[in-house]
DNA sequence: TTCTTATATTGCATTTTATACAATACTTAA
DNA sequence: TTAAGTATTGTATAAAATGCAATATAAGAA
């Protein structure tokens, strides 16, 4: 009983772009594009009107969406029916999140989920931070690893798993380890930060908050990035502890205490709210003490 | 989407028998046997419960042969709907007949349908024709070719093709040809019959009005086996006389007048009266005139 | 116009999945 | 204990799906 086609096409009915319904639903766009050709097939008629470069649904495709989402919901009813009368969680879950993350948390969550529910399989997919939260609004990825954001978006839910300041950090020898930049002004200190991103923002509201221009020295993708140039002697960065924490370079760093801190990292999981109705993915909420 | 799985999980449902379901399902047993086994693992619950002997639903199974039904109604309906949107009919529709059949009425049928709905697809089954009925009745083929049985079953359709008299035949150049058995009783006639099957109860009944034994002298399975022996001068053979008209040995043979002569086959189609709300199948109705 | 970019599609090799035949295992009843 | 019936599995084969790379084409920019 195949329903990935019917969730490709529900993710293609929405998007109206190939590429992306393709990456969402973690295909090649070859393969979705044939996947609905296929079913164009079968049911003899055209879903979408679609040219390179614009995608639309056909009045067919509106009718077959409105049976699709139905014919998913019955399918997901009844999944969870026979889940509840088996009386053990079983079924595929995707989950995303950084490398860093899967390093940090990863392997507590999905220790304490496997203990309860060793037949639940997870899909893991890794990649850049700062795209959790859409791709799991977007239904891309079931749950995500992700800092909760200044702005949670309605709609989701987060659950705090751990709370990781944010610091400042140097190379240990470096020279200006023990001096102190709240006096002396920090146009001096090259910084090494985030390309874009939550801590990014943090820190930029920092700068403005005390009143100064950072020194931008280089921006860069990825903290375990940051930490590397930074012990290498570059300038100063800004990671949550936790990458330090898990770092081989953490002890070519140290850390400055700087005034006012930054606000902290809240690292948790995040899901849609109404994700939550899935016995699946209550159970990692249920799983997180 | 490949409904394929759920007909015949409905169909073993049904029939609680792996090799009849996979018959119906046109599909081996082992085949059968390994997309149930799918099926429950996908679903992490055992369906049936089964060993070399028995077949039962478990509860799981019970509750999801429920949905099956229903989204077997649902695929069908959203087909229906977008085929009346798409303004032609497409799809697959299995048909059974006898090899005689289909050389008589086939070949008429088809051209009809053919022209009018092109994109109509039949998959033809032949075989024996005493099985048409029960296949039809039991969903394994949606359309039959067949005899109007003396009782017709209670939820099937019929549609008269042709009315075919049954003939009794000798061969042209036997002794006993220009004889009447009417007169001289029937006892010295060696008679050719089938084996079982319509014609077979029409000749027992009509020895039995006419009050005597007939005098078999071969069972036969198959109405071209009967032409063929008795052209070959081993005796009397009853057949419809489409059959005759059909066959190479034709003018090898004669017709004797019988009275009373035996009531008519009347060859047309059958299939389950709520399969005429399929727009598919109703299309042969209609294209019938 | 012509060039460039974005993006759906297709050719093709590869991988994955489904299928049937034959052999097997196991249940039931004689 | 044997025999018959039948679901299942080993295994080779066939079919289907997939992704990469190449292609084609529409829309906007120069």
């Amino acid at each position: 009983m195949d329903q990935r086609v019917l969730k490709q096409f529900v993710t293609l009915a929405e998007s109206l772009h190939f590429g992306r319904a393709a990456e969402a639903s973690h295909v090649s766009p070859s393969t979705l594009s044939r996947s609905i050709q296929r079913l164009e097939d079968e049911l003899g008629i055209a879903l979408f009107e679609r040219n390179n470069r614009r995608v639309s649904l056909t009045h067919a495709g509106n009718l077959f969406l409105e049976y699709a989402r139905h014919s998913l919901a019955d399918w997901d009813a009844i999944r969870n029916t026979l889940m509840a009368a088996s009386g053990e969680l079983h079924g595929e879950v995707s989950m995303y999140c950084s490398v860093t993350a899967s390093y940090s948390f990863l392997f507590d969550i999905l220790a304490r989920v496997r203990q309860r529910h060793p037949r639940i399989e997870i899909k893991l997919h890794t990649g850049d931070p700062e795209d959790a939260v859409s791709r799991v609004l977007a239904g891309t990825e079931d749950i995500a690893i992700a800092a909760r954001p200044d702005n949670l978006h309605a709609g989701l839910a987060f659950r705090l798993i751990d709370v990781s300041p944010l610091v400042f950090i140097v190379a240990h020898d470096h020279e200006l380890v023990t001096a102190n930049p709240g006096q002396t002004g920090w146009s001096d200190w090259p910084m090494i930060l985030s390309e874009r991103g939550l801590a990014r923002s943090r820190v930029d509201r920092w700068f403005r908050t005390i009143g100064q221009q950072p020194n931008i020295y280089a921006q860069v993708a990825g903290n375990e990035a940051i930490v590397s140039m930074v012990s290498l002697g570059f300038g100063v960065g800004v990671v949550p502890r936790i990458v330090l924490e898990n770092s081989p370079l953490s002890d070519k760093v140290a850390t400055l205490d700087v005034e006012p801190g930054l606000a902290p990292y809240e690292v948790g999981l995040v899901t849609q709210e109404k994700k939550l109705a899935s016995p699946l993915i209550a159970a990692f909420w249920a799983a997180l003490k």
